[in-house]
DNA sequence: CGTGACATGTAAATCGTTACATGATTTC
DNA sequence: GAAATCATGTAACGATTTACATGTCACG
């Protein structure tokens, strides 16, 4: 349902073929959302189909023809309304977290080691995000001009920016708390874990939430 | 693919029935996936059929008869393999985002109005996060017990919770830096946006992004 | 006597990914 | 000569959601 959106949106701002749209999804839209071209092409034809855009062939030389699709008032008239409706909360999805969870099943020094790979694999990405936020920022202070949409696409790609800061940073807190804490995996005897009193992590625990736990102070509201 | 290994890291720990998983599903583990019965249901035949897990029927009094699923030795070694393979980092979804992106088609108020209702909605989110979470610290102080599948669920909820936070903050810094540019959303004559030179509103973009370009100091790696 | 929790499913529809199909041009 | 980029699609499969179907018992 979303895709649509992420189409009429674009065209809302410029007209675009469906292997535009595609780089667009792959650039700067990458943080809230992604799709396959296959996916793409036929969502257009359908929006065509419903009048929300329409098609113009455009011949090109020494490229293949392409086709380039505009917004139509009514395709306006369904982006605005889908802008204005209520957002239902998200349903969150994160497989890395899901296999966190279950790590008590590998041994430490497994645990440890996914972490790290994690944490690099997220800090590549926030490396490519800082490119593009740099050479955004560089862009928009020489053309001199602020409008409301590159206000909006900004604030967006911090989000992006400052999630993925924070993940890297969960991944180190949580390296350190596992490698104090690795006597937990021992196996004893007969192949049981030991049984470990609170109080022998209390304050590792205590300590590792304490910046969450320090937010009780604050009023939410 | 990931509720399967959803499904066999709970039955590595309890034994359960399908109506058990849905409702691990919905409580702590709903920060990193979810999934309705009707989608549980076939997976967990699914499963029997593959030996990765195996039934039994109970019969029960008062209450419909139920079918407990255990993990068998084979489905135990498929979620190890499952645990120790690379993860893929995520292609993220946020709907919420992407209206966010496209908010220059509809007016600052509205716009306010979008970023107060969903920071009300996502701090009612933080506040039913919170007491499962002061919950689970209460009972695990009291049984005073400490084990690795503890630990590890607890680092996950702590991922959850701050993620959370995080997106409210944002909610808060958003809604003031639109605040103070309310003139980008302005229309002057023939319904055009004003031209903003980007000097109009560089300190307040500064500011905005303060926190993350400190970050620039900071190595990276 | 209605609502919600308990309990297990099937069917249909939609959404998303991977594989297949085609063909031109540019760059290494 | 191979790989990448440009350009548009279809087909098959897999994952997910929504609707349908059935029945018991507890609580107010």
């Amino acid at each position: 349902m979303s895709l649509r959106f992420g189409i009429l949106g674009l065209l809302s701002e410029w007209e675009a073929s469906g292997y535009d749209i595609k780089k667009e999804f792959d650039d700067l839209m990458s943080i809230f959302w992604h799709s396959h071209l296959s996916q793409i092409y036929p969502e257009l034809n359908k929006l065509e189909k419903e009048n929300l855009i329409r098609s113009k062939l455009i011949p090109q030389e020494g490229k293949p023809d392409k086709i380039i699709y505009t917004i139509t008032e009514s395709g306006k008239k369904e982006l605005i309304k889908w802008l204005l409706a209520p957002t239902e909360t998200p349903k969150l999805k994160d497989v890395f977290l899901m296999q966190t969870f279950f790590m008590d099943n590998i041994s430490v020094e497994e645990v440890l080691f996914k972490l790290n790979a994690y944490k690099k694999e997220r800090t590549q990405r926030v490396v490519k995000m800082k490119q593009i936020m740099s050479e955004r920022l560089k862009s928009i202070k020489e053309r001199d001009v602020m409008k409301a949409r590159i206000l909006m696409s900004s604030v967006v790609l911090k989000r992006g920016y400052e999630q993925e800061l924070q993940y890297i940073k969960w991944c180190e807190d949580t390296i350190q708390l596992v490698e104090s804490c690795k006597f937990l995996w021992e196996k004893s005897e007969g192949n049981r874990a030991p049984i470990v009193p609170f109080s022998a992590v209390e304050e590792l625990f205590m300590n590792y939430f304490s910046d969450i736990l320090e937010e009780e102070e604050k009023e939410i509201n």
